[in-house]
DNA sequence: AAATTATTTGCAACAAAGTTGCATAGTTGC
DNA sequence: GCAACTATGCAACTTTGTTGCAAATAATTT
């Protein structure tokens, strides 16, 4: 029997192994998105720093997941929903930063508004983020 | 006589010294946003590097600069155009990156439009960043 | 299922980025 | 100009990120 992970590594054709799938159990066990040191922690010492980095990179190409810029020098990761692909990103929702727990959530739901940019400015790709307290934290 | 620099740092209570007037110098003269990186590299060998991190950070608590996140941690930093206070920033425009040259452009005339949050989640500040590319590099 | 091939991992060594304490130098207010 | 205060540079350190390479593991072939 194959588990959905090893399915998501298939079609993706990367190879099964030990480190992918346990990154990638994170990734679906957590509700929202995980800084590469979050990351480093919950492995614990199961897995080279190296690892994580080179696991995340390949991640991040193959489009399963995508990153969330912050303003303190730590990019979060997070899954993507729709069927991102190796170039193509399609996560046009806005990102929610709790300023209490700190966690970082994915508004699926919530799309990015258009917005008219001066002229000259031609734009390839909107990103919103929002600061603000969370559900779990009113 | 005094210069527009030493009035800016006055008012802020700052003393006036010399790492402080010519990283403001430079935050004049360039177009866009500056990150430490930058900074240092154009401070040359003139300041310590911990000199540039204190000076940013007292910056920032003053409101005289103001951080634009990125998805490749490295924090650009921006003067705020507006009166922006100790505690309180209005720098509520959005920020453009260039994907040819790298720049980070404040464009303060674009305001960030209001968004509907799924119930349970109260906002405090909304940032808008768009990637794309610059009048400069059409 | 064993052998071959290809890919991934951990380690070591390193580079870059950021932090802290403290003596010295510089700035401010009187 | 002097005393009080504040900022700076330096050193030492931590944390974060990168690279090359040999050993381990996974996929593919026979
Ligand atoms: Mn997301
Ligand atoms: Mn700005
Ligand atoms: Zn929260
Ligand atoms: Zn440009």
């Amino acid at each position: 029997m194959e588990t959905q992970i090893d399915n998501l590594l298939k079609r993706n054709q990367l190879s099964v192994t030990g480190s992918r799938k346990k990154i990638l159990e994170l990734f679906l066990a957590s509700r929202g998105a995980l800084a590469h040191g979050d990351i480093e922690k919950k492995t614990g010492e199961k897995f080279d720093r190296v690892t994580v980095y080179r696991t995340l990179q390949v991640f991040l190409e193959k489009g399963i997941i995508h990153t969330i810029p912050t303003a303190d020098n730590s990019i979060r990761y997070a899954l993507c929903k729709d069927e991102c692909s190796e170039g193509h990103h399609h996560d046009n929702h806005v990102h929610f930063i709790c300023t209490t727990c700190g966690n970082t959530t994915c508004l699926a739901d919530v799309t990015i508004p258009e917005v008219k940019l001066p002229v000259g400015f031609k734009a390839t790709e909107f990103q919103m983020l929002v600061n603000g307290v969370c559900m779990e934290c009113q």
